[in-house]
DNA sequence: CCTGAAAATAGAACCGC
DNA sequence: GCGGTTCTATTTTCAGG
């Protein structure tokens, strides 16, 4: 194996983490380096696929989506479920998970009745359990 | 309030969401519009709030935290808890939820030993019930 | 890993609907 | 208000060392 990731990939990493369109001109003046390595550094990272993908973040709110649930369930019929889930506007997150439960999704829904009509479609793959979150206090953070 | 998003926003919205490093001129091509009302559009997305930023996602598992691992934790010191959380490296998510349990937490670790030991360092702070993750399906979609 | 050129992209000003 | 065209500045890419 071994990609060796060093200081300065460390230091252009935490720079794209929140910053993916920063341009590499300015990444290579914060590291102080020529523009040409930094680019071949992140290309490395891509290649190497420790970058995996750059995404666009967008305020859930403004989309009619502010109301964030972590829902557990339990079910039999697992290609049903994924299958839903992958159809379904509201689900954002499917996780397989251990424990008593088979799956995690985590559900963007405009309203708490929202929700509660998206639970409805729900009952017939299996018993579930709702945690709506309050405050989304931390999200995607990989590197401090 | 009042944004109103438009079908070409939505286009646009669509290809930046998993390729935000995508440039514009290659964006304009693709929903036939000018390269300058398309960075107007991505401006004004901005400026609203709408687009609230861009991330790199990173391959976990090439960074040596390739678990996932979901723990619900009932506590009575939030505030103590919620700094724990973010000085510590395997938290990458937090939420403040309803139920049984306070908190929400998404954390990313190289084994399952490793989350053993990191689950060590919580009882004190209150019970907890961990879920984890044997396949990540889905994550962080928006926008189908 | 750096420098220096050419090519591509982004940004600004202005016009028309 | 919205989008298009042109022109300029910046950024990226590609030589070569």
């Amino acid at each position: 194996m071994g990609y060796v990731i060093d200081e300065i990939d460390q230091q252009i990493m935490r720079l794209l983490q929140h910053h993916a369109r920063m341009p590499i001109v300015q990444i290579s003046k914060e590291v102080n380096m020529s523009q040409p390595s930094v680019k071949e550094r992140i290309l490395k990272l891509e290649e190497n696929g420790v970058i995996s993908g750059y995404s666009t973040i967008y305020d859930l709110a403004k989309l009619n989506r502010g109301t964030t649930t972590f829902i557990l369930l339990k079910t039999e019929h697992c290609e049903e479920f994924v299958h839903f889930c992958e159809q379904a506007i509201e689900v954002t997150d499917l996780y397989r998970i251990s424990g008593e439960y088979n799956y995690l999704i985590k559900v963007q829904t405009a309203t708490i009745e929202e929700l509660a009509e998206f639970q409805d479609s729900l009952v017939k793959l299996g018993p579930s359990k709702s945690h709506i979150s309050m405050k989304n206090i931390m999200e995607h953070r990989v590197l401090l």
